[in-house]
DNA sequence: TCATGGGTAATTGTCGACAATTAAATGGTA
DNA sequence: TACCATTTAATTGTCGACAATTACCCATGA
C-alpha cells in the first residue's frame, strides 16, 4: 500500500474523495467512472446513459458529458454521435495491438531510463523489486498484488525516462488499458518467477547504464508477457466455455 | 491534392464544410479549431477564452466546451481548471521528446507493414514516393509540399500496421503535433533528397518482407530526422535573434 | 410468418442563465 | 513610493430546459 501509493496516489481503492488536483465536478465523476470501469463494476460492452449516470452520480449532465469525453480520450468508452456510449470491451486482437504498443514504447522508456534515470529513482525501483520478493515469498498462488505491483515496476521505469510525453501516452491513457484488460479477462498473474528474474535484469541493466541492453530486455519481457496470454487464449479457445472476446 | 486527400480527408485546406462524418456541432468547430492552431492561425501560447470562440465561431459554449476537451485530449491547448485555456506552445525539449515516441512507434508501424501490408497497399506507397521525386525535380527549393507529403508517406506505412491502436496514436495524436511544430518553428524541409533515398529504401525493406530491416531503417529515418531538428537549433542558440522556444 | 411502415418514447445535442472561482483594478496605509 | 487589502469585473463551472435525432414498439400488409 505503501509503495503503491506514491506511484498513483489517485484512485487507490477504497478512497476517492482525498484525491489532490480534483478541482471541479466533472474531474471527480471522471475519476470515480475510471475506477468503475478498470474494476469492472461497469459491465464491458454495457451501455451507459447519460440521464442514468447524472442520477447515481448526483451531477448535472454537463459535467458528466466532460468526463465522458475525457474517458472516450482515454479509450475507456467508445461514444457515436447520437447513438450513445458504452464500456470498452477489448477484444484479443486489440489486446495483442495493445501488446505491441507497449513494447514500442516501453523499450523506449527503458532506454531512456538507463540514461537518465537518478540513483534515488533506480532505488526506489529496487525497493519494488524487495517488496514484490517478499508477496512472491509469503503468497505464492494469489499474484494478485504481484500484478498490481507489476504495474508500479513499469510505471517507476517510464517515469525513469524523463520523458513526459511517454509518460502521458503510457502511465495516463495505456496502463489503463493494462488494468482494464486483467479485469476484463481475469487475467491473475502468470509467469510470475520470470518476470521477476526479467525485472531484475532490467534494472541490473538501467543500472549499469546500458541503455541498448535495457532496451532489448524490456522489449522481450513485454513480448514474452503478449506471447504469454496469446497462448493462453490459444488453449481457451480449445476448450469452448469462456466468453467470446471476439 | 489527389493523393494527399485519400490519406487525410479531412482538413484539406479551403474546404471544411464537406466533412463527411461531421455529424453533430462540436465535432465541426473542434475540426475548425484544430485546423486554425496546427495552420497557425491561432498564436502558439495565446490565451483562447470560451466567451471570444463562442462568439467567433457562432455556437453556445456548451459544443464548444466540448470541442475544447478533445483538443485538450490531442494535447493542441492545455487548460488549467478555473483559469482557462491557451494554445500549446512546443519547447525544443517537448519537440524532440515527440521525436522519441515517433522513433519508438513509427519503427514499430514499420516492422509490422512489413509483416501485414497488402500489394496495393505498397504500391499506394511508391505512387507517394514517385510523386514526390517529381516534386523535388521540379521546384527544388521550395520544400514545402513535400513535407505533406512526408508526413503522407508515413501515414501510410501506419495504416499498413494494421494496428488500430498505432494508427490513433500516431495519425490523430502525434502527427498533428508535428504539423503544429513545422509551422511553429516555420522549418520548411530540410536535407528532403536524403529523406528521400532512406524513404525508398524503407519501402524496398516492407516489399521485401524484412520486418527488421524495415524497423532499422525507419528507427534510424526518425533519428537522422531528430538529429536535424536538434543540429538546426543548436546554431540558432549561437546567433540569438529569433523567438525563445523554452 | 415475416417484412415494412408509422408513431411514440427515450436519449443525445444545444442553448441560455445562474453560481463559484479567479484575476485585475482600485484604493488605502505604512 | 511600495505594498497589501478590498472591491470589481471577467471567466469558468454548473444547472435545467428545449430541440433534434435515433431506437423501439406495434400495427398493417403481403
Amino acid at each position: 500500500m505503501t509503495l503503491l501509493a506514491t506511484t498513483h496516489p489517485k484512485n487507490s481503492p477504497g478512497d476517492e474523495a482525498a484525491a489532490p488536483e480534483v478541482r471541479t465536478l466533472a474531474e471527480r465523476v471522471f475519476h470515480q467512472l475510471q475506477d468503475a470501469i478498470v474494476r469492472g463494476e461497469l459491465a464491458p460492452g454495457s451501455k451507459i446513459t447519460e440521464p442514468g449516470l447524472s442520477k447515481t452520480y448526483g451531477i448535472s449532465r454537463g459535467p458528466l458529458r466532460e468526463a465522458m469525453r475525457r474517458l472516450e480520450a482515454h479509450r475507456l468508452i467508445e461514444r457515436v454521435p447520437h447513438v450513445g456510449a458504452r464500456v470498452v470491451k477489448l477484444s484479443m486482437k486489440e489486446l495483442l495491438e495493445l501488446f505491441d504498443v507497449r513494447e514500442a514504447l516501453e523499450s523506449m522508456a527503458a532506454r531512456l531510463a538507463a540514461e537518465f534515470m537518478s540513483p534515488q529513482e533506480i532505488q526506489g525501483l529496487r525497493d519494488v523489486l524487495a517488496l514484490h520478493e517478499g508477496q512472491a515469498d509469503l503468497k505464492r498462488g494469489e499474484a494478485y498484488y504481484q500484478r498490481e505491483g507489476d504495474l508500479d515496476f513499469h510505471y517507476r521505469i517510464v517515469q525513469g525516462s524523463h520523458n513526459k510525453m511517454l509518460m502521458n501516452l503510457l502511465c495516463d491513457d495505456l496502463y489503463y488499458l493494462v488494468r482494464l484488460y486483467r479485469t476484463q479477462f481475469s487475467a491473475s498473474g502468470a509467469r510470475p518467477q520470470r518476470a521477476f528474474v526479467e525485472h531484475h535484469r532490467i534494472v541490473d541493466a538501467i543500472e549499469a547504464g546500458d541503455a541498448e541492453l535495457a532496451e532489448l530486455l524490456m522489449r522481450r519481457h513485454v513480448s514474452a508477457s503478449r506471447a504469454n496470454v496469446a497462448d493462453r487464449y490459444a488453449t481457451i479457445l480449445e476448450q469452448p466455455s469462456s466468453t467470446s472476446t471476439d
